[in-house]
This record gives C-alpha cells, sequence and structure tokens, in this order.
DNA sequence: CTATCATATGAACGAGTGTTCATACATGCA
DNA sequence: TGCATGTATGAACACTCGTTCATATGATAG
C-alpha cells in the first residue's frame, strides 16, 4: 500500500530520504523469502524442536527414542516432527515398524551453530553440553 | 520428570537403548541452552522482523525510515525492534530526535545467510533480491 | 483374524503473539 | 514556554501455537 508512497516528508531528513529508502527497499529481501525465513525460523523457535533438532545432530533416531531424550509424550514429539518435516529440517525413513529421523540437509547444523555463537557471546554461561560436540566457531571461522 | 526413568522397555529395540539414551541425552543442549537459543530463532520467526534485520544488514537505518522501508506503521515497527534488542540482534544510537538501529554482531548476518541457503535449497525460486548482496555460500564455506 | 506395538492425527484448551489505537516521553525549534 | 516531531509503551483484540487426550493407521507376531 505504502509502496508508492515515497514522496511524504519523513524523518526531517527526507529530501535525500526518498532515494535512500527506494534504495534499501529494492536491495531488501522479497516478500516471499522472508515468509519462508520466518517460517524456517519459526520451526526451530521451541525449546523442544531445538533439543529435537540437537539430539539428530548425533545421528537418526526414531520416534520413541526422541521423546525418551527430550522427555516428552509421543504425540507431542510426532506433532512436533511433523513441522520440522514440512519445512524440511528432518527427513524420515521406515523400517517395518519404526520411523527413522534425521536431518534432512547441513545447513540445519549452520543454523545452530550460528545461534549457539550468538547465544554465547550475551549468555557466555549457558554453554550447555554443546561445549563437547565441536560445535563452536567451526562454521564462523573466526575462532 | 522421566529423566532418571531409563529402565523402561521402549521400542522393542529396549535393551540397548538405555545406554543410547542416556548417551545422547548427555550430549544433548541444556535445557538454558535449548532455551536461548529458541528465543534467538523465535525473534527472527517474524516475517516483519526478518525484512528489518535485513534492511539493517545494508546499514544504519533510523527508525522512520525502517517502518518506511518494510511498509509499516512507525508504532508496529517500534514494538518489535524492542523485542529485537532485547535478544541483542540489533542495537541502537540516539543523534538527536532520531533514534539509529543497526546490527548488533556478525552472527546475525551467519543466521540469515544459513536460512536464505537452506530456504534456496527448498525454493530455488524465492532467491528475491538477496541474490544481489552477495550473501550466499559466504559463510557456509562450501561455495 | 486378532492383539499388540510404533507412529500419526484431529479436537480442544490455555498460553502467547503481532497489530492497532491512544497516549506518553523526549528532543528541537519558535 | 509552547508546539511539532520522532520514538516508545500500555491495553485490547484477533489469531496462532504447543500440549494433552482420544483415537486412527499401519505393520508385525501369534
Amino acid at each position: 500500500m505504502a509502496v508508492d508512497g515515497l514522496g511524504q516528508d519523513i524523518c526531517g531528513v527526507s529530501r535525500v530520504d526518498d532515494e535512500k529508502i527506494a534504495l534499501v527497499r529494492e536491495q531488501l529481501v522479497s516478500d516471499e523469502m522472508a515468509e519462508r525465513l520466518a517460517e524456517t525460523f519459526k520451526v526451530l523457535s521451541d525449546p523442544t524442536r531445538v533439543k529435537v533438532v540437537a539430539a539428530l545432530l548425533q545421528g537418526e533416531l526414531c520416534v520413541c527414542e526422541i521423546s525418551e531424550v527430550v522427555g516428552m509424550s509421543q504425540s507431542a514429539v510426532s506433532h512436533q516432527l511433523r513441522k520440522l518435516k514440512d519445512l524440511r529440517l528432518v527427513k524420515r525413513r521406515k523400517h517395518s515398524k519404526m520411523v527413522y529421523y534425521s536431518l534432512d540437509d547441513d545447513h540445519i547444523l549452520g543454523l545452530i551453530t550460528q545461534g549457539v555463537d550468538h547465544v554465547k557471546e550475551e549468555f557466555p554461561a549457558a554453554y550447555g553440553a554443546f561445549a563437547m560436540r565441536g560445535l563452536e566457531g567451526d562454521v564462523d571461522g573466526h575462532k
């Protein structure tokens, strides 16, 4: 709606602003990409799902193993796994009665690693068991 | 609650499972870290905030510029900036009446980049303007 | 076929989220 | 001092989310 309304006086700084605003907007993520990015981050915005993903970082697990590891009901885990699968964070493999889940691609590790690095910068105390897994700084490159 | 209940027969595979479960849980992120990670991702789980962050990727902007760029009310933008600031994704600098926001650390770029790479893998069409900013693959290291 | 086990799914409830609207705060200018 | 402007914030509303509970599906064993 305001996409074409670049002519208003805003911010006192105006005059020059119109051009700046237009330029920034030009280089901005598309609406679609912003939506997809938000969806991707949203699926990692729940402590339970973070734990599930973190558990799968150590390798393939079946549903009941996951529910044991993260301490949640099988139903809850199944619901969450569905969301993780819909966003392609995890993939499934069936073998007899069991369904084994694993991470879908290696960007997931990158996402978690970046997140961990960020968290560590504000809460150095919150390292947790992640320190043992060599997960720190191996993506960011400035170790 | 189920943290100590490692003795049950689960998954048919049991027997050996107890040990596996215990091992995975040992290496798992702490509850606190999972919470912090989820908080961090949650702040990026909204298209509006993604756009704000993406805009700030191009440099410092004041509130009214941001609200112009992303096409939202000043109030809404202010509310969202507060959340971004609480989670240390952005920082503020006051100059006269204006408040200028910018990204707080460079992990933010890393997070967005990883997210973009992941999205591109499932939706190659959703590139958007990001392709122009040299944002692809420069953190992941496997270009 | 029937019973059992692993997993999936739908309904429903409480908790949380993002926006708008109104208003407060703060700075600069007359 | 008073007004205009940029920013922040509280209340309220519609909407979404994660869990639980009950039940369904699908596969294996007897």
